[in-house]
DNA sequence: ATGGCTTCATAGTGAAGA
């Protein structure tokens, strides 16, 4: 079973990248973050001609998520029973027997904005939601964009981000505290190039350059992990004319 | 370089992303 997850930065804009992506590597699942539309302009044709349902959380500009799966979802929800938030950033469902969650974490802004506390707040939210409900679902797995940088071999630059949101300690504690439920990061269960990322910033040619960050995680509970046989970061879309400044990322579990 | 692209929005003195 392939699993995915990708940023798309607006699913209207990348709608070709994306159909195109779907036909090259048949995921059974891509969770899709910054869709950037509302639901009643959410391109489902376009998805099912690929082959694909879809399941959509949408707003208007901003983020807003997406399951694409090759079997029907079931079981989805869009807001945890925790978490009120009137920004689409959260779709669980479950597919084929695992439970996903896809999740757009806020971004944060800067450590001194009112973003900074409800990114924290929020991640500890969808901490205390996992830990009241994993133990239902034998396979579960976790992904999206977390807009945190687990460790330093995960930033480009370390000494420069030093002191920004995405990696500062109390974004990485909140990540570290979701895993010590027992999630393991699937791309870190494998010997990984240096300096693999998943984002780049669109300016100073940072792709070019590799001047990157991993911010893009699939996380699985740890007996589905044992069944992780490879996890990729697909960095050919970000070379594309006009692409998402995120690179997929595809784990595959039997 | 104190945000240098890109998106969606509106027609701004943008706002937000990462």
């Amino acid at each position: 079973m392939k699993i995915a997850t990708w940023n798309v930065n607006s699913l209207r804009v990348r709608l070709e990248h994306v159909v195109d992506w779907l036909k090259k590597y048949q995921p059974d699942v891509l969770a899709v973050q910054e869709t950037k539309t509302e639901d009643k302009t959410f391109p489902l044709d376009e998805i099912e001609a690929a082959g694909y349902n879809a399941v959509f959380s949408g707003q208007k500009s901003y983020n807003g998520v997406a399951l694409l799966t090759r079997k029907e979802p079931q079981d989805v929800i869009t807001d945890l029973p925790n978490l009120q938030d009137p920004q689409r950033r959260i779709m669980e469902a479950t597919v084929d027997g695992v439970r996903i969650l896809n999740l757009y974490v806020p971004n944060g802004s800067s450590l001194d904005s009112d973003k900074y506390p409800y990114k924290l707040d929020w991640l500890a939210r969808v901490k205390d939601y996992l830990n009241d409900n994993m133990a239902k679902h034998e396979r579960y797995v976790i992904l999206g964009d977390f807009n945190i940088a687990p460790e330093d071999r995960d930033v480009c630059d370390p000494k420069a981000w030093e002191g920004n949101v995405l990696v500062s300690a109390p974004e990485r504690a909140a990540l570290a505290a979701i895993e010590e439920l027992g999630f393991v990061d699937c791309f870190r269960s494998f010997e990984q190039d240096e300096k693999a990322y998943s984002w780049w910033n669109y300016r100073q040619l940072a792709f070019r350059r590799n001047r990157g960050l991993r911010i893009d995680l699939i996380l699985a509970n740890k007996s589905f992990a044992a069944n992780c046989q490879s996890c990729i970061i697909d960095r050919e879309p970000r070379k594309l004319e006009r692409p998402s400044d995120h690179a997929p990322v595809m784990a595959e579990f039997n």
